[in-house]
DNA sequence: CCGTTTATAGCACTGAGTGCCGAAAGGATG
DNA sequence: CATCCTTTCGGCACTCAGTGCTATAAACGG
């Protein structure tokens, strides 16, 4: 089980990765070329290319270790209000563990100061996004397709900017900043009376 | 005044648009190249990237006059509720003249079914998300940052999916589409009393 | 006709991303 | 040990987006 056939890994994506983002930190992103990292991490170009799909995804590490924690949370969630068992889902996600706490801000302040990383493009957090309309529908077969869709981003839209406000200006947890944030965005949740028409 | 100096123009922008447009939505954004696009418009690759800086700024035309209704929009408001203002704002500047209702449908068509062209990602429509921030600062100086940062996005988020929306199911009036949005998450929104802590 | 100004075109370059193939490095089998 | 088998890694060449530089074309005023 522990060993399986043909050569063994000589590169670790985490260490390639972290090369990549202390070079997009202390320069800049653009500034920064995939043979600049290569070449840093002591990786051929081809091999690069081969672990990491995109420059991007450099930088979007611990994803799906977050996707997985929302998944988890939500189909363990039973409580009545789908809006509110989103945004648990959410905050129980935006629990990184503690030593990805400094990376993890590293990382969003990356992408804050650089256009071309917004998160919501990635594959894996469109395909959150949708799963989050499904549920909706699902939860609420008499709310509207739009109702759904519009919270769905909404949702998105709020963690993805508490989060990456927490990077920049706060000490604490980033679950707490999310928290803060959904109290205030109360309503993009919005109990079931909102939903008519 | 009519005239000035230098070669005139010979080359129509919108027809090249449409003719990228048309390209792409019969194929597919990423099956389509920019020397395709050239070729097909009749236009040297080089001028086309002197036109259009990105192969996605062919997609997002009518962005400019977008974003000049909504500013219009929101510098004419003097309403007491700032998230009031914002949304009729965004609702003004979603109402695209009639003889543009059909383009802006086969743009948001090919939008949607790129992901790479995520509206947001425009610099114009971040700097509209910036300035919605500071309008919301500046209208509640009690509100802490956070408050501002999470309703600025998640109201661009609305307006992009409500928009996208519109495209794909819809046989209205874009604006309709977007306010009937507002009313399903008026608390991304939420009124003064919701940005207490 | 001549200089100025501006639009277009051509060329060469960087950088991201991909397909293909060969070399390296293990395990399993004889 | 030698021989397969399997998988990782690396080099090469290619496409495509985007940019800088330069040359030419087409208007204008004098």
């Amino acid at each position: 089980m522990t060993s399986s056939p043909g050569r063994p890994r000589t590169i670790s994506p985490d260490a390639v990765s972290l090369v990549a983002l202390r070079l997009f930190d202390t320069k800049s992103f653009d500034a920064v070329s995939m043979d600049d990292v290569a070449r840093e991490a002591d990786v051929s170009r081809r091999s690069l290319f081969r672990l990491f799909p995109s420059k991007q995804s450099l930088v979007w590490g611990g994803l799906d270790e977050f996707v997985a924690r929302f998944r988890a949370a939500l189909e363990a969630d039973d409580g009545p209000d789908a809006v509110r068992a989103l945004q648990s889902a959410y905050v129980v996600a935006s629990a990184f563990p503690d030593d990805q706490i400094e990376v993890t801000r590293r990382r969003l302040r990356v992408i804050h100061v650089t256009p071309a990383l917004d998160l919501r493009a990635d594959p894996r957090l469109t395909a959150v996004t949708d799963e989050t309309r499904r549920f909706l529908v699902e939860r609420d077969p008499e709310g509207d397709e739009l109702a759904a869709v519009v919270r769905a981003h909404a949702l998105a839209a709020v963690v993805s900017s508490a989060l990456t406000w927490w990077a920049e200006h706060d000490d604490g947890r980033p679950e707490q900043v999310l928290a803060r944030a959904f109290g205030v965005s109360a309503p993009v949740s919005g109990t079931a009376r909102y939903v008519r028409e």
